[in-house]
DNA sequence: CCTTAGCACTCTCGTACTGTGAGTGCTAAA
DNA sequence: TTTAGCACTCACAGTACGAGAGTGCTAAGG
């Protein structure tokens, strides 16, 4: 039972592992012996591979069915056996050029990132933006649109702008709009929600002859705008890549009957994934606790419906305050190299993006850095 | 050859459709017989039916099958033969309230409009955001980061607002940046693109001792942004509701082996489409050239790839101006009049909400208004 | 002339059966 | 310990067949 894992199992589990991730197909002896010119016969082959199913490592669909990977079998790879490459320079350089193009907007950022995931790692992608665990008030700007309309600008520490309209009671001069943006920008300024709850709640008395009705209207509009910013921020979650998972094997049907029909259901299912975010949810904050780049293979996942899929997560962000996620999803059987070196580069190229925006914050050096 | 439609041969048309549209099986003589309570036999019926096919508004797939419609059938249901339907009331105070809840937040009007255009119809939707031909500049708001890092946020004509970060050479304090603002927003307000650039290139001596280095460069930035953002909006395109398309039996493969493939098949289509919006791209400025709802079934796209889909459009906005465009995409058997009707009503409501942006615009009054 | 009952014909769909090929597991010999 | 040999298993594709649905046509009836 308690079988060793000889240099020669170690290897034939590496081999068997990177034939199937790369064709998808179960692998069998005599092909590996073969295309690997392997030094002994097939029988032997045989042998250790079954050993290494005792040991977990390796499954049969059906007696006469070649060998897959368990997820037991991925997470030894990815831990023992797998060698950890990097993105080729050349591929980082068009990666970070691609950045550059969109220098100065950090939305461009995310949905960048997204893509260059997806595209690379041939999977779908996710990313979060990148949010303080509260918003910090930085500044408020009133701008008339018309009479009955004005437009507010709210903008947070980090660089977030959250833009709202409202249409006060009264009409107001453009003058009269700036003087109370500042005066309310200056009583707010770096403020979180709960402390701007609290300096109204507390100081009402010696606010009043500073605010009347409308900047009261104006406070309570900017603490609604936050709260709901933080919670939408909280879910959001952008997903891309639906393309580039879905023509992986799996999702392509084989001419049978019910694989095919299979197939159309684990489409269906990985729609409902990628579009609810229901699946990673409790993903993101784990990740966002955790350092370097995390890898949940098939049932490793908390819930059924990702027990096919395997998601590569990293944090990134500058120091502890301004963080997001971002990283891979697809079926487990996933080029977790590949996957891993490029969910790594990404997140430390958006590290050191980020970082530009925070001023004495420490900052990580990408791998052949900007 | 040249049959005359009868009374009785447009009701069979008629509910041969509704009952194709509704089941999504090919409709038998025999059945409709049974289930409206025809005052003449199934043979009637057929003879009926083969006048029918032959004015080319009904097919067979093959001899012994029921009856499906045509795309000319469809284009005479829609045009002669349905009734035009509203939402009921209740479905319209639904939509209501969900918009009154992200009041002030045009973002989430077009995400919004997607996902209940969605809903509604049962079918995926688009939304394009509302844009103006040019944009209009109106104001320009610097805020300091820290030492290097400088955010713009640039707001335009209609309440429109983009933010983008940028690195001055010099450091600048809050103060200097604010003038340096209020000047550039000074001589840039309400021009277009073409014209701030007229106003670079002739007024330079005239702007010299106002504009130094540093004013110049968020100039340049500006005119930038300005372009990549106009750029961009002609492209943008939201689509959502892939899922409630896909849900459609079009897209749920039976037991038998082709049609599962198919069913896969035309899933991975549906999916390009939406992802890259190639298909409805011509459709677009088709659509903001145009008065009302606009009905393209099947056959009648440009391109292969739409015709076996059909597209509802409506343009939505404000006066000639600020338009976008938003409908729903699916399956040419797609239930028309609740389609149709859901557009009307989905886009006269995002007119009055854009109006209540515009002043002194007309505003059409929506159905059952806010 | 329109309607309809009757019936033959056509085509799909599901099932059952079969041969083939791939690949394993085991055994016995080297 | 390795390996040749072989029986065994199982998916897969092709074929055949019966059942059922629905049409188209024809001939009779109003």
């Amino acid at each position: 039972m308690a079988a060793t894992l000889t240099e020669r199992r170690l290897f034939i589990l590496k081999i068997v592992i990177q034939e199937f991730v790369e064709t998808a197909t179960p692998v069998a002896s005599e092909m590996l012996v073969r295309k690997y010119g392997l030094g002994f016969s097939s029988a032997t082959v045989r042998n250790e591979l079954a050993t290494l199913e005792d040991l977990g490592y390796l499954t049969h669909l059906h007696t006469s069915a070649g060998r897959v990977p368990t997820d037991a079998g991925y997470r030894f790879f990815v831990e023992n056996l797998m060698e950890r490459t990097s993105l080729s320079l050349a591929e980082q350089r068009m990666i970070r050029h691609q950045f550059y193009q969109v220098r100065g907007e950090l939305d461009q950022w995310i949905q960048l990132a997204g893509a260059v995931l997806a595209r690379t790692a041939q999977n779908a992608s996710l990313v979060t933006p990148p949010r303080a665990e509260h918003l910090r008030f930085k500044n408020l700007e009133l701008i008339g649109i018309h009479e009955t309309m004005v437009l507010a600008v709210l903008v947070f520490h980090g660089g977030i702008v959250k833009q709202q309209t409202f249409s006060p009671d009264t009409a107001r001069s453009a003058e009269d709009l700036r003087r109370s943006a500042g005066r309310i920008s200056d009583h707010l300024a770096d403020l979180t929600i709960s402390q701007v709850e609290d300096v109204i709640a507390h100081d009402a008395q010696q606010l009043a002859p500073l605010f009347g009705d409308f900047e009261r209207g104006v406070i309570d509009m900017v603490i609604h705008a936050m709260q709901t910013f933080e919670e939408q921020a909280r879910e959001q979650i952008h997903s891309d890549g639906l393309l580039e998972m879905l023509s992986q094997p799996e999702f392509i049907p084989s001419l049978t009957r019910d694989d095919a029909e299979r197939a159309v259901e684990r489409l269906r299912r990985a729609l409902e994934i990628l579009k609810s975010g229901r699946g990673f949810g409790q993903l993101i904050p784990q990740a966002l606790a955790s350092e370097g780049v995390q890898v949940i293979i098939g049932g490793e996942h908390s819930e059924d419906e990702m027990r096919e899929y395997s998601v590569v997560l990293a944090r990134y962000g500058v120091g502890g305050t301004v963080t997001g996620v971002l990283g891979v999803i697809g079926p487990t059987r996933m080029a977790y190299p590949r996957s891993i070196s490029t969910v790594r580069y990404i997140s430390s190229l958006m590290s050191n993006l980020l970082g530009d925006l925070y001023a004495g914050e420490t900052r990580p050096h990408v791998e052949g850095g900007q």
